[in-house]
DNA sequence: ATAGCTGCAAATGCTTTGCAAGGCC
DNA sequence: GGCCTTGCAAAGCATTTGCAGCTAT
């Protein structure tokens, strides 16, 4: 089985039809394992691989696999949405002044979590973003 | 002495000029204790107290404070930027149905911290958001 | 006096939407 | 065939900017 058809079965999956741009933008954001994107790079990614996708179908196509559990939403930065394809509850390292975001392994942190909810509310995630800014390389 | 005075004397000490609407801003921001509050809320606020001023000067305003250590941004929502009159390290609870930031009390977590920082980065800061949702009330 | 600040209106830039044409089952 | 999806262009909205007039020192 290729990986075309793969990612035609897990967006079938999820409950979405496998349409071109669909299977293409998987496969652009799931062939290469985790990956941290905004729009804009994905967009000028696929400009760059000859396959034309309008932004417009991005913005709807990754807001739909959010909506249908294949993606995450990543706010970090007032200028732009980031999507993290790795699905499991993991922190992250923001460089302010390249906006790359960056995996906390487990080994660099000891976060004893949970956290005490609210009884009238209901915990719908926690997110840790450790903001560094790259030092000058003297 | 009074508030007035206060907050003039506030804003001098950050290093900056004490003008009329700076001094208006910083008694709406800090007479009332901690808060998290939005531009637009703001200017709502100004409005109904009969103050005028225009939008462009609270988000120039604020982003001075933030600038002179009087104020921190906080990015939760891509729809707004929420600033934060409290200046010390602290993690929030987000109702994403209200749009509501809630200071989290130390009694309610047991983050261990610090985290590993990157030989070639620096430490700006370490964010924690504790996402909720408002459970309805039957 | 003069450097800095304000406020309007216009511009910017990311994101969403309306709608006609096209694709998927 | 019928419904969902796409893509363009236009709209939307929070935020920023240019610039003339005003204010604080």
């Amino acid at each position: 089985m290729n990986h075309t058809q793969e990612m035609r079965d897990k967006i079938i999956k999820h409950g979405l039809r496998p349409t071109q741009q669909r299977v293409m933008l998987a496969q652009a954001l799931f062939a290469k394992g985790d990956r941290h994107i905004c729009v804009e790079t994905l967009h000028r990614e696929m400009q760059i691989a000859g396959e034309h996708i309008s932004l417009a179908t991005i913005y709807n196509t990754l807001h739909s696999f959010c909506e249908h559990g294949m993606l995450k939403e990543i706010f970090v930065d007032p200028e732009r949405v980031y999507f993290d394809t790795r699905m499991d509850e993991h922190f992250h390292y923001f460089y302010e002044d390249q906006g790359m975001l960056v995996d906390l392994e487990t080994k660099d942190y000891a976060f004893t979590l949970p956290v005490a909810i609210p009884e009238h509310a209901e915990l719908k995630g926690i997110d840790v973003i450790v903001r560094l800014k790259s030092k000058k390389i003297q």
